[in-house]
RNA sequence: GUCUCCAUCGUCUAGUGGCCUAGGACACCGGGUUCUCAUCCCGGCAACAUGGGUUCGACUCCCAUUGGAGAUGCCA
């Protein structure tokens, strides 16, 4: 079943950073056309001058290409539906929106701009709705302030009766009544479109088969609608999303925004989360597989997707289970590539301790799910943290300060004299250390302790003392019991 | 205010009238393994918002209520 003619299309504008919502729009968009086989576009949407952010683009690019969400076209890959920037469109969105108001379903307006009321703020916004004087302005008032070089918008002319209805692939049938559609503005003051029509225009100009976005925009829809008949143009299929909402200190939720943490690719890659389980949470967030299974790579994705597992409802961002995913991710990673990535983390480049990071990234990676855990997993490594004695009671491991010392007292003479300083070596060394007196347990967990000034560590007591060294770990079992 | 949408464990979700004493995952809590911890394994806690219908039978269909979210920009 599958479609090669789908189309879809990813329309961030250049903001400077890219919202996980926004990225989840594009994979689940991409995923639409290659699951089918189709094409997924690329378009920038640049339409509001006041907000260009100069290098914007690239972050699109950057990210994109990060995710794995390679498009087919775009601005630096012509398909030929160009040009792929709104900016460069301009003429064709004004020729449009004078087409409409020639058909009678559009019209030029001279109010004055409205500006935003502040006057309201809590829970009762005001309508703002234009009341469509401009409608019924005659041709030659219209020509005459036009010939005068007044400024104008170009508006939407929506019938007041009757209903608009809409089908959405994930919601159904939707049905709006015309009278609280307002007029909305086609071409700004400046000459711009709008992001409603510049979509409308582009989607249909580009070929795309399946708009897919976020549910904010379902009341909006009608309108598209309307657009798309007066031009006498195929409607597409129409694809909403489920919002990703975010939880707020007083444990109502919300879109998810910057004030429920970090909400950008770039924010969660630089906290050390991987872009495949990135990829893979937020494809989780509001689509099902329908079966058990929670690790998908892109590939996967690509080949089990299928709109009928998306959900209606909005899905509340969860950081914990990110983190889960991200720990999956990691203890899959080949050893050298998470030692690779976890070195800078873990500060060992430049110290005593560089040559047996390989040994402790093996300890590591299995306890960690993002990199920024590891400075203070490995913190005691670099420097022994002050510690109290304490510290060396453990019921289960058979230990107090009295038998630490003991442990203490007959280790480090024996450790001086041990031949070779390898696993094997100290492994059989401390294991028969205790003779009759000193159980197992105790010898272990005293000489672990002394090493490490810390009840939890990566690794046990030979694990360390391989990292450590023999000069720094017989200095810190010195210093162990008058610590 | 008005309009639209949504409603299963704390969270992400499975469930399309009988297979449900509602399944999986995260989180949490136990137990086992382990030189501590983690990994790994085993187990537990925990949900169909409420009220009416429809039906032999509702988590599943319809209506209402309640609750939640979104929209209501010359932002996208």
């Amino acid at each position: 079943m599958s479609d090669p003619q789908v189309r879809t299309r990813f329309a961030p504008s250049p903001t400077g950073f890219m919202h996980v919502g926004n990225l989840r729009t594009a994979l689940y968009a991409y995923l639409i056309a290659k699951s089918q086989g189709g094409k997924f576009v690329l378009r920038i949407e640049d339409t509001d001058q006041a907000r260009y952010v100069p290098g914007a683009v690239e972050v699109i690019y950057k990210t994109l290409a990060a995710a794995g969400l390679e498009h087919d076209e775009g601005p630096d890959k012509d398909g030929g539906f160009g040009p792929y920037v709104q900016s460069e469109r301009r003429e064709l969105y004004r020729t449009c929106a004078e087409e409409l108001v020639a058909k009678g379903a559009a019209y030029y307006c001279f109010c004055d701009k409205q500006e935003p009321d502040e006057e309201h703020e809590g829970d009762a916004p005001v309508s703002t709705g234009y009341d469509g004087r401009c409608r019924k302005l005659d041709a030659a008032t219209v020509a005459a302030n036009l010939a005068a070089g007044k400024p104008y918008v170009i508006r939407q002319k929506i019938d007041r009766d009757g209903t608009t209805a809409f089908h959405d692939l994930v919601f159904g049938d939707i049905t709006i009544e015309n009278k609280v559609l307002d007029d909305q503005i086609l071409l700004k003051r400046d000459g711009m479109p709008t992001y409603n029509f510049a979509n409308v225009v582009d989607d249909h100009m580009m070929g795309i088969t399946h708009v897919v976005r976020g549910s904010e925009d379902l009341p909006s829809t009608p309108k598209y609608n309307l657009l798309y008949q007066a031009f006498g143009w195929e409607i597409p299929h129409y694809v909403h999303l489920p919002l990703i909402m975010g939880r707020n200190a007083d444990g109502t939720v919300s879109k998810l925004s910057k004030r429920h943490g970090s909400v950008s690719f770039e924010n969660l890659t630089s906290e050390g989360y991987l872009p495949e389980a990135i990829v893979n949470y937020i494809a989780l967030l509001g689509w099902s597989s329908k079966t058990d299974r929670e690790i998908f790579t892109l590939p996967e994705l690509c080949e089990c997707f299928n709109i009928s597992g998306l959900n209606k409802a909005p899905a509340v961002f969860d950081y914990a289970k990110l983190a889960w995913l991200n720990g999956e991710y990691i203890k899959k990673l080949a050893p050298e590539a998470f030692a690779a990535a976890a070195l800078p983390a873990a500060g060992f480049a430049g110290t005593p301790l560089e040559s047996q990071w390989p040994l402790a990234a093996s300890l590591l990676q299995s306890r960690v799910n993002l990199y920024s855990e590891i400075p203070e997993k490995t913190a005691f490594l670099h420097a022994r943290p002050d510690f109290s004695a304490e510290l060396y009671t453990n019921k289960k491991s058979k230990c107090d300060p009295a038998v630490a010392a003991a442990v203490l007292a007959v280790a480090i003479p024996a450790l001086e004299k041990l031949a070779n300083w390898d696993k094997d070596s100290l492994m059989n060394l401390l294991s028969g250390l205790g003779g009759e007196t000193l159980h197992p347990k105790s010898v272990m967990w005293a000489v672990r302790i002394a090493l490490a000034g810390q009840s939890v560590t990566p690794g046990g007591a030979v694990e360390i003392m391989l990292i450590l060294g023999r000069e720094e770990s017989l200095k810190r079992l010195r210093t162990g019991i008058d610590a």
